[in-house]
DNA sequence: GTCTATAGGGAGATAGAC
DNA sequence: GTCTATCTCCCTATAGAC
């Protein structure tokens, strides 16, 4: 593996596990075999570190997002989205748990240069829902879609991927919970 | 206003919105017009800061859920409910806020230090429920609690209490997805 | 492509005057 | 109760040898 993708890797998971600014390039020069000093021979700076985990983690939901797009006529897209979803968040490393657990840490300028990104994510999600659930006004999607997030966002701060649970069965208690509700 | 107390609101407003490691005693100490070495006259270290600081959010917390279970024939138990912890989270300062934007950012010591503290709000939730919700199997009440914690603390965000929603409002909407889903 | 060495700055925390 | 001064440590980043 070469040393570039070590060094990203491991500062993915440091800054998944620490945020951003308690996470030393020396720790994720540590991780990945290497000295800190070296760690500039293959990014410019610590920020950009940060942004290409970002990005990273964006492109990854997206790429889950269009696959599970590529059956559209099945009745259960939703799930196969919500799926997809928890899957980037679970078994592709933890380049989409950074959006979620370290983004509010990093330096505004990480942050703004990120926001776009995110808002194509966002955007994909905005048009499926509008779609499957044509009866919510569209002035309401946006926070449909937020409620939805949120839900799913924040199984990486209890699920374990190798628990009793599966990520299927996870995948449809949450679709299932956004749709019907859990009132009997 | 002493000046305790002006610096643990600095410290709350700061850890909400930069995290704690990215936050310095010199900020704080800016914010509360003092000079950071004051601040140890008041609190023992950078992280007892921090501690008092989620002790006080959750203590919040508590307040506002046992003030809405001082009513507990009301149909819309839940919605109040709801209503209680949106408003902790929204009008009761940044010290509520610290558990959902910062926490994860404490150093371990903290975390340990916080826990207990937080479990018990949880369990005051797993019980309300329980009660409410009595056709849902007791191993999935945990899941279904954290789904709509996951819900409802995300509103912190992207909702703007001074918006053209309100708060009443949000509640509503939540307490409504939560139970009936957005399906029709 | 990785290293050692180090510059330069800022962090948390302490000592002691007022 | 707040200050100034300062200690000590460790951070990001750079320079230059190999």
């Amino acid at each position: 593996m070469p040393a570039r993708l070590r060094v990203l890797d491991a500062a993915a998971q440091r800054f998944v596990s620490q945020g951003y600014a308690a996470t030393t390039l020396r720790e994720i020069a540590g991780d990945a075999g290497i000295k800190a000093a070296s760690i500039y021979h293959h990014y410019e700076s610590k920020e950009s570190l940060f942004t290409a985990v970002l990005d990273d983690g964006i492109a990854v939901m997206v790429r889950a997002f269009e696959s599970a797009a590529n059956a559209p006529d099945d009745p259960d897209r939703l799930l196969r989205h919500v799926r997809a979803h928890l899957g980037a968040l679970f078994e592709h490393g933890p380049y989409t748990a950074a959006h979620v657990t370290a983004f509010f840490t990093a330096p505004p300028s990480v942050r703004t240069a990120v926001v776009p990104v995110r808002d194509s994510y966002e955007l994909l999600w905005n048009n499926l829902l509008g779609e499957l659930l044509p009866h919510i006004a569209k002035a309401q999607r946006p926070l449909v879609r937020l409620v939805l997030f949120g839900a799913m966002n924040s199984t990486i701060e209890w699920f374990d991927p190798h628990g009793t649970t599966t990520l299927d069965q996870l995948a449809e208690l949450l679709t299932d919970q956004f749709l019907n509700g859990v009132a009997r």
